[in-house]
DNA sequence: TTGAAAGCGATACCAG
DNA sequence: CTGGTATCGCTTTCAA
């Protein structure tokens, strides 16, 4: 008699199905195969043992032998940086999703303070994953690297490769810095202002070009420009405050991301700027918080659907091309979102 | 001549670094075992033709092998609700930066609005997953019911089993609500209410179960309880709207959430309460927003980092005694932290 | 349409 | 310590 310790049954496999069935092993593949030749009577039958017995292919052995023909894991490194901007959640949901929706499987990838990113990534690439999704954003270059190394499709999101090798998908961020300064300047605005992340933050900078640049076309030639060491509420709490001391005359910001512009209004109010007509403020990105009725942020909406489906599509098509040369990068317009008022 | 097309190398295997290498394939299975008897000597030349021609031990063929003495794929199932509440994403990130020191590789499945979640699950099953982390609020029954099939180590985290089948890691609610309650009690409040999340959510019943019994014990017989479609900013700025109109005398509030309580300071800011002497208002979680200075949220905190620890111990515990019975449910307790005063 | 047999890439057992 | 061999679970020729 057996201990009730291993009450774990053994996995039932596709010979177990073939025996009870009375058929060939090859069958039993074949009735999972959906255009295999195999008379329909015996792949019901095959089938309905299979229900009965509560087997499964095993996808690890299906992909070591389809290994043969090209990659098919049906994995997708997903490497994605901190949670440290609502933004990156939900960008990463919309994501899984869609991957889930293709009917592959996400494995995921999140640098954490140790820094042990390479080591996550050894893993993933042994277990053979077909591509990968970079949305990690200053951690990128290394993992871009690894996956190039290998000849692995990679798609970037959210950013580009400084040196142009792997294909980016990414909202066009100088617009978003022109279409900021833009509606700033619509409102008759005399001062304005600009308050990024990390100064190497490419996003960031991009957008503080397209933001300055338009400014400056018609006369305004010293913006102050703030910049953190992230991208944080807290660090748009304190550059807001800072800006405020230093100019105090400041009548309009823009701020790289929707979490420096919420940490930004919130000094605002504190300092006693509450109202919008002495003070226009716009973000970018349109995190859910900025719909919030305390915040009813104005904001440069970044379309996540648009890039997530791009992304993917681009990812398959060099998936299934194997090739990962000739690398592109597509930039999306954002949305602007109006808000208080 | 090849095409350019076919620029992806093959993979290399074991069997390319032995030939190189001088020696047999056991031996280059050995150089990569830690424990295994071979000459130090043989060990280095092995990894160093292993460095030179790139070669990384494929984990898929290594599973399949292994699986005969265990389940040993190193993979670990993630099953994580939408991230409709800023708590999500939070928790999310701490689970999978655990699973990844641990070195194993998270498998991710979010329900999406289709309802694919059966498929999801069914695929990363058929990858033989050692174990499941279940954090998907509503959904958890169907994806707990999947891996009890199976016998697969599973464990629900942040919620219970309803039938007490799995194990489950979560916060201690009815601590939450009674802290809630005390809380307010000490201030000298006269018409305490309640908004709650889902009336059929677990969570959410049990904090509020265990604020109005400790608020009836000091004499509270009938406590305004409001209910929700769910947890969001949104549903708080709503509720309590509506609380204000039907006990426009409440005085103080415990939301079953943050997101909840969020929305509801913004509602009674709406209405004139802005003032901490008028109103008391406390939440549940500690979502980073709760801390940013236009909040200032009062809060029961969840133990995120020692529920995760705990859940994975679990896990990897029941993983390696191979036995899924005999379930606990472990109940952390939340940690009060006083804001706005 | 079907079954037998040959791998996919790696590990573990067994002699030497 | 080392090399040969069987095996993991599945797909895929190749004949029949």
């Amino acid at each position: 008699m057996k201990t009730s310790a291993d009450q774990r049954p053994r996995t039932v496999t596709a010979s177990d199905v073939a025996r009870r069935a009375g058929v060939s092993r090859s069958a039993v593949s074949r009735a999972f195969t959906p255009e295999a030749s195999i008379h329909p009577r015996t792949r019901e039958q095959v089938l309905a043992v299979a229900r009965e017995l509560g087997y499964r292919p095993n996808a690890l052995a299906r992909s070591l032998v389809k290994s043969k023909q090209g990659p098919s894991s049906g994995l997708i490194a997903v490497v994605m940086g901190e949670f440290d901007n609502p933004f990156q959640p939900h960008f990463f949901s919309q994501l899984t999703q869609a991957l889930q929706a293709q009917g592959r499987v996400a494995m995921l990838v999140m640098p954490d303070a140790q820094g042990s990113l390479d080591d996550a990534l050894e893993r993933l690439i042994a277990y053979q994953v077909e591509g990968a999704i970079i949305a990690a954003g200053s951690l990128s270059p290394e993992a871009t690297n690894a996956f190039l190394a290998l000849g692995t499709p990679a798609v970037l999101l959210g950013r580009e490769d400084p040196r142009g090798r792997v294909s980016a998908i990414l909202t066009d961020n100088r617009a978003v810095g022109e279409r900021a300064a833009d509606y700033l300047l619509r409102q008759q605005r005399k001062a304005p202002a600009f308050i990024g992340g990390r100064a190497d933050g490419q996003a960031s900078h991009e957008r503080q070009q397209g933001f300055i640049e338009t400014l400056s076309r018609t006369g305004f030639n010293t913006v102050p420009c703030l910049s953190n060491p992230d991208y944080s509420y807290a660090s748009g709490y304190r550059a807001a405050q800072q800006l405020l001391r230093d100019h105090p005359d400041t009548d309009a910001l823009f701020c790289a991301c929707d979490a420096l512009a919420l940490g930004a209004m919130d000094a605002l109010r504190a300092a006693g700027k509450t109202s919008p007509e002495q003070f226009s403020l716009i973000g970018c990105d349109d995190v859910p918080q900025a719909a919030w009725p305390g915040y009813q942020l104005t904001t440069l909406a970044q379309p996540v659907q648009q890039l997530v489906t791009q992304a993917l599509d681009h990812l398959i098509t060099s998936i299934a091309s194997q090739r990962t040369d000739s690398p592109e990068v597509l930039r999306l317009t954002p949305e602007f979102v109006q808000r208080q008022s």
